[in-house]
DNA sequence: TTCAAGTAGATGCAAACGCATGAACATCAG
DNA sequence: CTGATGTTCATGCGTTTGCATCTACTTGAA
């Protein structure tokens, strides 16, 4: 009997998880990660990767982190001169958070030796195929992204009336 | 022109981990967490699907986290009296690990709401046969796992001769 | 204008993490 | 048997994380 659709997205979810620990372990252990740890890179890879000026809470979409631990870990690169930030101009409350000409050049080298490695572990496991089903069947969940509003979504209601 | 291998791979990569923190973020909001952590559940759930006694380096295998973190992150669950330790009386060095009855109880309690959400997500997501490719590749993924070996493995090559 | 409600980011603090290292045991060549 | 080497897990310690909360600012309705 065939699996059900639950089994059936259940099992892939752990396939995926699986395979994330995995690869993650894997290229975790290269020795490219001496100037730049994997989420700091994470975080400038973002910054480099989106045109230029970017918010925090946007950059926080991307990164599996929580909003104070950004907000510090921007910090760190800021004082190391990787990261620049400045007020925006358009809300007094928001961040305007761009790479440093020494943060994209150090993006850039050590995303360079990460790329090598990336394309060595799945050039060997996958075909051209496979790849190209795995970044559609990516791009498909992650777009289902914003998440099921907690619960039905009270339209506004208020207390009962007094 | 056809996108290189090398980039058709990095892509790739890029979509599982989009996916990966997306769904990890999604999955963390779900009010399902109050009694075990992600990370905790993880290691239950690892524990459970295992037949039974568990040696903690296989166990860190699955699980992201330095092995220091994991061991005592057992320690923990050990003292909730969710995991038993034993000694290994086959190796001096090594514990045996094993669910509790009530650490099973606990990771089936959670485990079954949290396929409810994963499967509501990834259902949402892909079709039927999306998730079968999900599921082949991450297999494939995870099976390249043991790493390339430093560089050339050298044959215990000694200093130069003297 | 005024004020309630919402949002962006920062901060205090305890918990958890990673790195380096240590202790105990296993393994194997000589 | 003995000593060198490797493996398994634990521990010290400084750093980073998450939760709860705070401040500053924006938004929208009255």
């Amino acid at each position: 009997m065939p699996r059900s659709r639950s089994r059936l997205a259940n099992d892939a979810w752990e396939s995926l998880l699986t395979a994330h620990a995995a690869l993650m372990k894997r290229f975790a252990a290269e020795p490219i990660w001496d100037e730049l740890s994997m989420r700091e890179y994470d975080v400038l890879y973002t910054l480099a990767k989106h045109g230029e000026p970017m918010r925090l809470y946007e950059l926080g979409r991307g990164v599996l982190l929580s909003q104070p631990a950004l907000s510090r870990l921007v910090d760190r690169l800021a004082e190391r001169g990787l990261v620049e930030r400045a007020p925006d101009p358009a809300d007094g409350r928001g961040l305007r958070l761009a790479l440093t000409e020494t943060g994209r050049e150090q993006q850039r080298r050590v995303g360079g030796r990460h790329a090598v490695d990336v394309a060595r572990a799945v050039n060997a496991a996958l075909t051209d195929e496979e790849m190209r089903q795995l970044e559609a069947i990516g791009r498909k969940l992650a777009a289902c992204d914003p998440a099921p509003p907690p619960q039905t979504r009270r339209p506004n209601r208020q207390e009962a009336p007094r």
